[in-house]
DNA sequence: TTGTGTTTTACGACCTCC
DNA sequence: GGAGGTCGTAAAACACAA
């Protein structure tokens, strides 16, 4: 539970009372100056459990959180600067009654939680950023589907109106010239090409349906 | 109470810089 | 070569659901 660790203000105690507390577990790591294994580390505990109400002497000095205290002021110092100078860690050191070392540890895991939290942040934003422009691709598609269905009414529009033009030039003495010019002038869309969608040319021009005159106009218009 | 996931403290190996 | 950095990880401390 959160007890407010009796403990943890013992041990804070015994370690202002003592700052020289943790030197002694040093020589555990004399013992390791035989050839180490690369890259793999002792399963030993490098700090023990110290016996409540002992003096430290005879018992392990477990593994204890810092107090709030020490931690508020550890963060403001990484606030300031987040690289520690060996004059800054020992004033720190000995103002919050730690261990230099645990100061200096301390600063390391501070940037690791730091830089962590910037990775995540950042990879957040692009996730952010990334999933607008999927958004954006599918506004893009669903308008490029709209215009081409605009595009595709368009053309049958034209062929429509291009049928009844020559249904209607068939019966009248001016045809002739009306069909050759429809039949040699440019598409009317420049560089669309009429008839890409599967559509051809060959029955453009016919219109079984026959508007007399220039009625058409008045079709195309209306 | 216990199992499990997360956070915090600590350290070894390795790297870089002066 | 030593000091101090990062990286990866162990293990204690803690939080919390079942």
């Amino acid at each position: 539970m959160n007890n407010p660790n009796v403990d943890d203000h013992n041990l804070l105690l015994i370690s202002q009372l003592y700052p020289n507390v943790y030197p002694p577990f040093v020589p555990q790591q004399a013992e390791e100056s035989k050839p180490a294994p690369r890259r793999r580390r002792r399963k030993s505990k490098s700090v023990a459990v110290v016996e409540e109400g002992g003096d430290g002497s005879n018992g392990w000095f477990r593994k204890r959180k810092l107090s709030d205290e020490q931690v508020r002021m550890l963060e403001i110092s990484f606030g300031d600067e987040h690289k520690l100078e060996s004059e800054r860690k020992d004033r720190l050191a000995s103002e919050l009654g730690l261990d230099s070392r645990q100061v200096a540890v301390w600063f390391q895991n501070r940037r690791a939680r730091y830089k962590n939290k910037r990775l995540e942040d950042e990879y957040t934003k692009l996730k952010n950023v990334h999933e607008n422009v999927v958004v954006e691709k599918c506004r893009l598609d669903s308008e490029v589907l709209n215009l081409k269905e605009q595009l595709y009414e368009a053309e049958r529009e034209i062929q429509r109106l291009a049928q009844r033009v020559e249904g209607a030039s068939s019966n009248s003495p001016i045809s002739s010239s009306v069909s050759v010019e429809a039949n040699h002038t440019t598409p009317f869309f420049g560089d669309y090409q009429i008839g890409q969608d599967g559509d051809c040319y060959e029955n453009l021009f016919y219109s079984p349906d026959y508007i007399g005159g220039l009625e058409w106009m008045d079709h195309f218009t209306s």
